[in-house]
DNA sequence: TGTACATCAGTGAACGCGCGTTCACTGATGTAC
DNA sequence: TGTACATCAGTGAACGCGCGTTCACTGATGTAC
């Protein structure tokens, strides 16, 4: 283990820190599996010896999870970019979803890990990017596009969107179209236009589907 | 190992097979991972050495597939039920949403470990299961309900589904509302309608927010 | 300006562990003659 | 009806591996006097 590095000066010596967290991840999304973010790994790809890791994070597991949440703080900023100056509601929502999709499938492996394992407690990136959809939602009841409890209804489409990602990411082989961003987008407009229609209509008078296909029917033909 | 065991006759070794599933299975529900699911806690929990297992199954990852494998036998048995002589084709898909559903929840690790791995190709199990969606999507195409490509809506709706399973089993401490039925219920009417609602309205005249208000109202009213 | 000393980044060797898997084997059971 | 033999379920010991983690340490850097 005798490379050239050369060890930071006292003081300096956080910037192990992030070193470590970027060979984490570079092992992650390589492998694809955080089965290869091992200390040994991670310190050879860092140039050190291995104790040297526990430095900086108390386990293993501590360091996979830093490593995962480092790249959330990302989502948020991204979001806010997406949705800024678009005035209607509705079509904030569907941005939102876009950007977010778009984002987990950028980083599939994180996502994964993140939110595909049982975990405690929803880490604070996913909380937050959450918030934000509640907030955009409650925008649409507001406007009347929606009836109902704005987390309710931003749960229920969130769901939608990211098992759609979820799906995306690890069943490659279903049969899906050529073009990711059409399921993306089918799933988004399932979401927004179900999440409309379905808050107004009462749980006990769920028409028969004859009388559902004539109303949207008629609803569509006069909108052309 | 000296257990009181007493080996099966030339003929009926296969019996320990289905044993020994039974134990892995066992494993797996209780530990809530696929990581207690080791040769050697099979074995034991059997009353037989490890190497026995091989004879049964080539490798570890074999033995753990197979184990989720076999719980999926029994869905796919549960649809058909659930949908027999059920005539009206929206409401047979929502039934197959709730079978869905309840059967994933039954099976919280079964679930994850099958679905929510990176896998080379959908297992048998949920292959058919989605074959038996797209039955019914088509069904609703062909009374009007929908339009489009069964295929495409079909999956469009399992993903949603899927997402609310899959954050219901894997988020347990988000937002959610006291009751799962509910959380289920509102993830297939947003999907049934939003199909529904989504498949006539063409992409490139999603209408403006309040537009879209005003539409569905008129309709929910005229209904009512 | 020089020296003693505390601080701090990082080392090197080792620990015990549990794992999947392999191998040569044992001994009871059923069958062919 | 008895005996030799093939079959087959299961054993017991061992393999090598890579892992997370611990521990006592080294040696350069900056600082106080």
């Amino acid at each position: 283990m005798a490379g050239t590095r050369t060890r930071y000066r006292p003081g300096e010596g956080d910037r192990l820190r992030e070193e470590v967290l970027t060979a984490a991840e570079a092992l992650l999304v390589e492998a694809g599996t955080d089965e290869a973010v091992t200390l040994r790994a991670v310190a050879a790809r860092v140039g050190v010896t291995t104790p040297s890791v526990y430095r900086h994070f108390p386990s293993r597991e501590a360091l996979l999870s830093a490593t995962c949440l480092r790249v959330w703080g990302e989502l948020d900023r991204r979001v806010r970019e997406y949705i800024a100056g678009v005035d209607d509601p509705l079509r904030a929502l569907g941005r939102c979803g876009r950007a977010y999709a778009r984002f987990a499938l950028e980083h599939p492996v994180q996502y994964r890990v993140l939110m595909m394992r049982p975990s405690p407690s929803p880490s604070p990136g996913v909380a937050a990017c959450f918030r934000h959809v509640v907030e955009v939602t409650a925008a649409c009841v507001r406007a009347g596009v929606m009836r109902g409890d704005a987390e309710s209804l931003a749960l229920s489409m969130w769901s939608a969107l990211h098992g759609c990602v979820t799906l995306l990411i690890t069943q490659p082989d279903f049969p899906w179209p050529d073009d990711v961003e059409t399921v993306v987008d089918n799933a988004i407009r399932m979401a927004g236009f179900g999440a409309a229609l379905s808050s107004r209509i009462p749980r006990e008078a769920t028409p028969a589907s004859a009388d559902l296909a004539a109303g949207l029917d008629s609803l569509t033909t006069a909108w052309t």
